[in-house]
DNA sequence: GAGCCGTGGTT
DNA sequence: TAACCAAGGCT
């Protein structure tokens, strides 16, 4: 297999971008939120909360001390609210089982509440500096084009870790630049729609540029819409219940225009189910 | 392993 | 405009 840590290191150390959790000495508990904050929002999104958020709660027992709605409403609309709830959590866990430091171990970081394989390795490897494979999105797309020549990667498998640790160096450091940059890479370069490739460091050895760039795509199943969904009604009583100046409103006043209203039953009663709301005296309110 | 879980920008 | 997409994780 054609050195591929090599190049990217080069290109990495050349034009990675400036953000905020790659700055010296941001912390593992700065690393932690952001990489929360990151699954599945946009950097741009991210950066102005991140910032928020470490200045309120700097420290995994700061956020500890207050309650998970205190997190839900900082979350504000950067989507997916049971991360706040999740990073709550291990925010509590960290407290009680490791002293209120973010846990240094692989395995420690995966037993936190929210935090699978990626997070984990992230965690790792950018905040301590220890040796792994991370293995994101942008880096399952990078490594099927350059390593096994497909448009886009199959489904997410426990194959990605072996994967990525083909091409890492044997030096924790090196290795922590290659998989960064194989994200970034995967980020800004060799992006899932319209890839540069003609600014792509590792054009020269890639399998996908080298094959003629076949499409591969395996046809994705069509996410449901948005619009009439029960996410959007969840997304429409949660910004309620986040905006209420009271911090409890009436079931009954709660999205009472809502066009469907079972629909609307069925959203209070799953965010309820998942901790994200509580019921108080005929009132809903975020949790305690 | 498939389905589910928000939000807003881009094409 | 509707569809697609963006540093995943949990059930």
């Amino acid at each position: 297999m054609p050195d591929l840590a090599t190049p990217l290191i080069a290109w990495y150390r050349e034009s990675a971008r400036d953000l905020p959790w790659r700055r010296e000495g941001f912390g593992a508990w700065g690393v932690l939120v952001s990489e929360l904050m990151l699954q599945q929002t946009p950097v741009a999104r991210v950066v102005p909360h991140l910032e928020a958020w470490l200045e309120r709660w700097p420290t995994p027992a700061a956020l500890a001390t207050d309650a998970p709605a205190d997190a839900v409403r900082q979350w504000a609309n950067l989507g997916y609210p049971r991360r706040a709830l999740w990073l709550h959590r291990a925010a509590v866990e960290i407290r009680d089982r490791h002293a209120g430091i973010v846990p240094r171990d692989v395995d420690a970081l995966l037993a936190l509440t929210g935090i699978g394989d990626y997070t984990a390795r992230a965690v790792a490897v950018f905040a301590y500096g220890d040796r792994h494979p991370v293995v994101d999105t942008n880096t399952r797309r990078v490594l099927a084009r350059s390593v096994d020549g497909r448009s886009q990667p199959g489904p997410p498998s426990k194959r990605d870790l072996a994967a990525m640790e083909a091409i890492l160096p044997a030096d924790a450091e090196a290795a922590a630049i290659v998989n960064a940059a194989a994200m970034e890479l995967g980020a800004v370069v060799c992006t899932a729609r319209a890839p540069a490739c003609d600014s792509c460091p590792i054009a020269d050895r890639c399998a996908w540029r080298a094959a003629g760039y076949p499409d591969t795509g395996d046809e994705r199943r069509r996410r449901a819409r948005y619009e009439g969904s029960d996410r959007q009604a969840r997304g429409a009583v949660l910004k309620v219940l986040r905006d209420a100046a009271l911090h409890a409103v009436p079931l009954d006043d709660l999205i009472a225009d809502w066009p469907d209203p079972r629909q609307r039953d069925r959203a209070i009663d799953s965010l309820i189910a998942d901790g994200l709301a509580e019921a108080w005296g005929g009132m809903l309110r975020l949790p305690r």
